[in-house]
DNA sequence: CACACATATTAGTTGTTGGTAATATGATAT
DNA sequence: ATATCATATTACCAACAACTAATATGTGTG
C-alpha cells in the first residue's frame, strides 16, 4: 500500500493537461509505438514529442521499453486505458446535459 | 447528441490541472457549499476561489444555484463524481504499481 | 572504430496561467 | 435609499510550462 500525497496526485493529473500528452496516450491506447512512429502520429517534433513522453513516464502514466535501437512506449494498464475512455463519456454526458438543460436563449 | 472536439475536451480536463480546483471538487464532491464555505475549507481567498470556481464551471464539472445572496456550487452529476473517485483508484493502483515492479535500487 | 539512426537532454525564449489587491455587482434588510 | 454581506470581475504582476534549436547519448552496423 502506497499512500498517496496531493503532490503525487498533482503530479499525476498534470499528465493529462496538455492537449499533445492526451494525443499521445490517445495514440498509443491500444498499442505500443517507438517515439518516431508517435511523432509521425502526432505530425510533432522529435524533441518535444520527446520531452512530453518524459512528462508522461514521470506521471506513471505510460511505461517505456528499449528494444535495441528503438524505444517503446505503452500505456501502463487497463485502468489506465479505462480512465481515458471515462472521459470520453463523462465529458459526452456532460456536454448533453448542458445542451438540453443549460443555456436556454442566453 | 454532441460532437466531441479536442478543444471541448482540452477545457473540460483543464478543470482537473490546479490543485485548488481539486480541492474545491473534492470539498464539494458529497453536499453543495456556498462559496465562503468553501473558502474557509480551502484557507484560502475568496477572489482566488471566485475565480477557480467560474473556471470549474466553465469546464462543466460544477453547477451553481443562487439562493438568495447566497450561491451554492455543486459537482455537476454522479458522473463526474465517479470520475474522481476513478482518479484515486487508478492512482494508488499506478503507485503500487510503481513500488513493487520498478525502481529496484535506482 | 566510425558512421548512421533513434531518442534524450539542455538552454534560452515566449506564452500562458495563477495570485493579489482593488473594485464592482447583486441581494437582503433596515 | 443606504448599509451590509456575499460573490464576481478586473488589472497588473509573478511564476511556470511549453516550444525551438542545438547538442548529447546510446545502439546497432559496416
Amino acid at each position: 500500500m502506497v499512500k498517496i500525497d496531493m503532490e503525487t496526485k498533482m503530479k499525476f493529473l498534470h499528465g493529462f493537461s496538455h492537449k499533445t500528452r492526451i494525443q499521445i496516450l490517445e495514440s498509443i491506447k491500444e498499442e505500443e509505438k517507438t517515439v518516431s512512429q508517435i511523432v509521425d502520429d502526432l505530425n510533432g517534433n522529435q524533441s518535444n514529442i520527446s520531452q512530453h513522453l518524459a512528462c508522461l513516464k514521470g506521471c506513471g502514466l505510460i511505461v517505456r521499453k528499449q528494444n535495441g535501437k528503438y524505444v517503446y512506449y505503452r500505456v501502463r494498464n487497463q485502468l489506465v486505458r479505462d480512465l481515458l475512455t471515462m472521459f470520453d463519456v463523462v465529458l459526452e454526458d456532460v456536454q448533453n446535459d448542458i445542451a438540453c438543460c443549460e443555456n436556454h436563449i442566453d
